[in-house]
DNA sequence: CCGTATCCGACGCGATACTG
DNA sequence: CAGTATCGCGTCGGATACGG
């Protein structure tokens, strides 16, 4: 969970191009809530990070705009990922509206997914990031994978 | 080789989205390194994922963007986050070329962020995100607490 | 003012096995 | 085909303390 936090007051990301903010920190309820670590949902950045956190929603996302729905296709899809997180994943999906599940009462079970409508407002911006790593995909490989090669031990390891 | 990577990082973004994606897939050179789980850098989003990674970067950039320079200043705008963090985080930033950093050699210590060229074409980015999140901020913020009162405990954590 | 080191808790997620 | 349970590893990041 990326959602940890608690800062509160100043840290807006959002300071300059969203006047909406508003300044009655969340920070007040989710210390109510007993949350060691309060959410910090007080830009529009916070709340995106929230809702895409997850190392596989975006590609679930992506897939089941392009039409794979079934689990067993995108589970197809994401080889890497196992059928515990994706079904984890997608079920947070669904709690934040993003997407439906329908299940189909016959035999075998079958299952589809779809995007809500809130869920298609979420493509464009997607496009977005991916646009821009696109645009950006030789120099990014080189940086990154240039980084891995110099802190090829982790620092926190104890060896 | 040591074992980093040996659980993928948990990124925030990543889906193979694009139609630009090849196929030679860095996960081939990356299990060539004997990482037991390959990074994905098939595509944008996987790469802008890679950059965007941690939990305080995308603040950071968008302080240093306005003109928040100094790390006393970052910190003091992100005071939640630990001196050791941020620092990390800054590295990596700088590493990706995403920001430079520039240290004046006086006494006391002064230094100083920018963003490279290349880090200001991710501003426009950060924004249509941060947009998405403010436009949608109430249900974002229903939604998400939603969640957290229906599971206050983690599955996974052992009481 | 600036940076780094050590310790450690939280939790994401992979592996595997089992049910309907 | 779809879903869940249990287990344990690994990584991020917080707390604190020290050195320049």
């Amino acid at each position: 969970m990326p959602n940890l936090y608690k800062y509160g007051k100043t840290n807006r990301i959002g300071i300059n191009y969203s006047p909406i903010v508003q300044f009655w920190t969340y920070e007040y309820i989710c210390t109510m809530y007993e949350r060691k670590i309060p959410l910090s949902l007080n830009c529009g950045l916070d709340l995106i990070g929230e809702v895409l956190y997850g190392k596989w929603k975006i590609r679930l996302l992506w897939f089941i705009h392009e039409g794979y729905k079934r689990p067993s296709e995108l589970q197809r899809k994401i080889p890497d990922a196992s059928r515990r997180v994706l079904n984890i994943q997608l079920k947070e999906l669904e709690e934040h509206e993003l997407i439906t599940k329908t299940i189909y009462p016959v035999v075998p079970p079958k299952v589809e997914y779809s995007l809500t409508e809130f869920g298609e407002t979420l493509i464009p911006v997607l496009s977005a990031l991916g646009q821009w790593g696109d645009e950006h995909q030789e120099r990014l490989r080189y940086l990154i994978l240039k980084r891995l090669e110099q802190v090829p031990i982790d620092k926190d390891v104890i060896l």
